[in-house]
DNA sequence: CCGAAGCATGTTCACGATAACACGCTAATG
DNA sequence: CATTAGCGTGTTATCGTGAACATGCTTCGG
């Protein structure tokens, strides 16, 4: 019967005959050590089924080998989304990736429990950006955050949202919409500050005269309620024809809204999304949005903890349009 | 200017007069500390920003304070919701989630990085059972599954999904459907099996010819072009008029499909889905699906880990219908 | 042929916590 | 009154690792 008791440095060295410290500096390849013996600890390694135990190793070294990343909830696709690019690029860098949610505590609570766990640096995953800057947040601690304003505290990684708003915009303009809604997001978010802004800069530079905003929390109900609301109250002599939308899933509610007052997307009315959530092409009808490059913004962003990019630096991913069919050249064009 | 070493349990101890023991005892609860000396410490503690050094304390003791949990992707919205409540009730039990995703390597590798942080357990948020089956699992570590077989390697955890599909499907015989197609999950899943089960034993119990059974792999883009299929094939003396979908992501496929190929739902096709996502309500129609409560999943299935349910145990949780705009009686009742 | 430099390897110790046991005191027991 | 039990607290040892320094051998320049 053997014993079940993990194989330790102590062990894997009598195995091979060497002290500890030198299976120690081959467990970190470290290239001061002779090729045979070498060779030698780590068929000593693979006998004895050694793994190196984290916890000795951080309370000597001090690093956990962990990254925190703080989410507020995982029901926004985009934050899923974003949270799995995470974990695969830390995943490749040898980290461990330790989710903390932001409750009713706050952030402030996240990051606590965060730096319980004594990790190594921490990404937000943030919608809540006003919530941010009004909580302190830990100096000692490697910060990443996306799609939060510029800050001194923290590494910023972000998309060209405004950019990429006004690319969608200008694709609505182009197609000869001349009065084109705005659905943002809360107006706590970074995020949906910069879309409604690549919005109206557009309309501006056109010379349109500013559409109208309404305002959803990011989910479908929210959109769906927002589409209610614009499409009933349309003013019949100057009628909306197009409308931009801040993510996917409240364009989702502004079909449904559309498809419940028998108003014809795109023939009757376009929209376009921000996201391109992987169901946004299977959208009734398959939505035009502007994709967020949620795989690179995580790569990014473990990026900027791990190999230290510094406080207040920022780094902007482009957005680009991906054009389905719920945009089409106005039915009726004003006269 | 400060030091901004940590503060350990010798300078608390020294604080306040005790030795480093009885500030563990402290930190730990332990019922055998004097209130006064009590009292004393947590003062100490508070005014040096005490925290317990996880690390050390893992090293003591074996146990990390960290469960994992293994998931195969986050772009499945039910996945996402899971491992929400997982983290949740994790946090609240005062341990942290460490999340492996499964990649190139299969389960194995991702039950090799979670072995690697030392996690206490491991909760496995996967639908591709077919994998797990033939898997090496780690017998040293506390396992729960969720929706996997019963298999005595692990405690599982499972939503009532024949139930839920036979109840989706009893639905759809009520309002007077006598052709009943499925769209099932990939063969690998158990979850999409069971969800099979309890649409084809309604049938027969019904008395009903089987209907047509086509196979998706989740996302919405395999709901098309299933919905293509089985819309496009239709006989004609003996029409398709319902179909129970195994998740809601293919019934927004299915929408989809119908809606460009002119059939109108649920005037000439009712639909039901399965997951009750948070926007199966605001598509395009309204979703009537089957409820998962994934928030009940996660708190037993992290409970099943720390409270130590027995492997091979299995606890099943109900799956209610939520009846919505994408089901109806047929329009053209069968001569 | 000597001293210095370089290299592979070993020895010692500390990281911060807790388990196990020891200790001295008080209160209860027969 | 002697013994025991219990309580609050302290002492010591240890978990597995890696930094710092030590050691002994080889090589090389002058």
């Amino acid at each position: 019967m053997t014993q079940h008791r993990r194989a330790s440095m102590a062990d894997v060295a009598e195995l091979a005959g060497v002290s500890t410290q030198t299976v120690s500096r081959v467990a970190n390849g470290s290239p001061r050590v002779d090729p045979a013996t070498r060779a030698r600890v780590e068929a000593a390694m693979a006998q004895a089924g050694y793994r190196v135990h984290r916890a000795a190793r951080a309370l000597r070294t001090g690093r956990t080998g962990v990254v925190g990343a703080v989410v507020s909830t995982l029901a926004t696709v985009g934050n899923s989304m974003l949270l799995e690019a995470v974990v695969d690029e830390a995943s490749a860098r040898g980290y461990a990736v330790a989710v903390a949610r932001i409750g009713e505590g706050g952030p402030a609570e996240a990051f606590e429990r965060l730096r319980d766990q004594g990790v190594d640096g921490a990404i937000v995953v943030n919608e809540a950006s006003a919530l941010l800057r009004h909580t302190e947040l830990p100096t000692d601690l490697r910060l990443a955050v996306v799609d939060s304003p510029p800050d001194d505290r923290y590494a910023g990684v972000e998309t060209a949202h405004a950019a990429g708003s006004a690319a969608a915009t200008a694709h609505l303009r182009e197609l000869g919409h001349r009065v084109i809604a705005h659905i943002a997001g809360p107006e706590s978010s970074y995020a949906a500050a910069e879309r409604e802004r690549g919005w109206r800069e557009t309309l501006a530079e056109a010379g349109f005269r500013h559409g109208v905003l309404l305002r959803g929390a990011w989910d479908s109900a929210s959109g769906y309620r927002a589409g209610l609301e614009l499409l009933t109250n349309i003013d019949a002599s100057d009628p909306v024809t197009a409308v931009v939308v801040a993510n996917d899933q409240m364009a989702l509610g502004v079909l449904r809204a559309a498809s419940e007052l028998g108003i014809l997307v795109p023939e009757q009315l376009s929209v376009v999304g921000f996201d391109d959530v992987a169901d946004a092409a299977n959208f009734t009808p398959a939505l035009t949005t502007v994709r967020q490059r949620f795989d690179l913004l995580g790569q990014r962003a473990v990026a900027a903890v791990l190999d230290g990019a510094e406080a207040g630096s920022r780094e902007v991913i482009d957005a680009p349009l991906v054009v389905r069919g719920s945009s089409a050249a106005p039915f009726v064009q004003p006269a």
